[in-house]
DNA sequence: ATTTATATCAGTAATGATTTCTAATATTAT
DNA sequence: ATAATATTAGAAATCATTACTGATATAAAT
């Protein structure tokens, strides 16, 4: 199917790539609402899933159980802290060796890993020591 | 607040201890309902809850946005086959280091990673042999 | 510019997994 | 036995997400 242009689908990916926190689609149809603001949650979810799709965004599941959404598309490893729930990323090396560690003990074939890494975030340290 | 004796919780634990392949609350559900024919899903789903708080089972998210559950709580690691997308055990060692080289350059603190690898279980690899 | 074709939209309804509610039942202690 | 209460079955509610529908916007053809 032959993509057309759309001003909520720009508003969208434009509003992903000003941040750096992986909104949810939630947080992503609150904010475009101040552009359009008869925008639907379904047309948030369906660029989302579209951009996705065709590669111009992540959708990332970081054990939350509501999917997040980053416009960084480059690979790249993902922190979620435990006190304020955010999710950051992490400024790592590819970590592919453990594909051919694990491939190694394993009858079958190994392709890939999504890891993710959990904590206290730089913020909520602060916080905890003052 | 202190756990009463229940034959269902009991049935879930059993089943679930039979399998290796961290099967969903649905199919605990279908399963057990074979011994307690009027058992609700949201008795299952309940003691599923309660078995992982308390220690006794693992909860897994592996990206299909459907909880499976195991009843191997030693920790260890995951693999999602992309073909028939079945859930199975690595024996593998842990990768602890991993977290001490993702802390050497984050301004927080790393507790932990979740990891889970993808790729093609030794059954669906043989079939796409033959 | 008009017309045509169709991708996208807003709004709403439907879905699927999971949780919560309620009155009845089962378990444990007294 | 009796009392106290954790647990249950069944149903309803919730939450994130997807699908449906007729109207609108976009891009191409005339």
């Amino acid at each position: 199917m032959i993509l057309k242009h759309s001003k909520q689908r720009d508003a969208i990916k434009g509003f992903l790539m000003t941040r750096k926190d992986h909104p949810t689609a939630d947080v992503v149809y609150s904010h475009v609402r101040k552009e359009f603001p008869n925008i639907s949650l379904g047309t948030v979810y369906r660029n989302l899933t579209l951009l996705s799709d065709i590669g111009e965004i992540l959708r990332i599941r970081v054990g939350d159980g509501i999917d997040h959404f980053d416009a960084t598309v480059e690979p790249h490893y993902h922190f979620v802290c435990t006190k304020c729930n955010g999710v950051s990323d992490l400024n790592l090396d590819s970590l592919n060796q453990i594909n051919e560690f694990a491939d190694a003990s394993f009858d079958g074939h190994i392709a890939g890993h999504v890891t993710y890494f959990y904590g206290t975030c730089p913020d909520c340290t602060k916080k905890t020591l003052s």
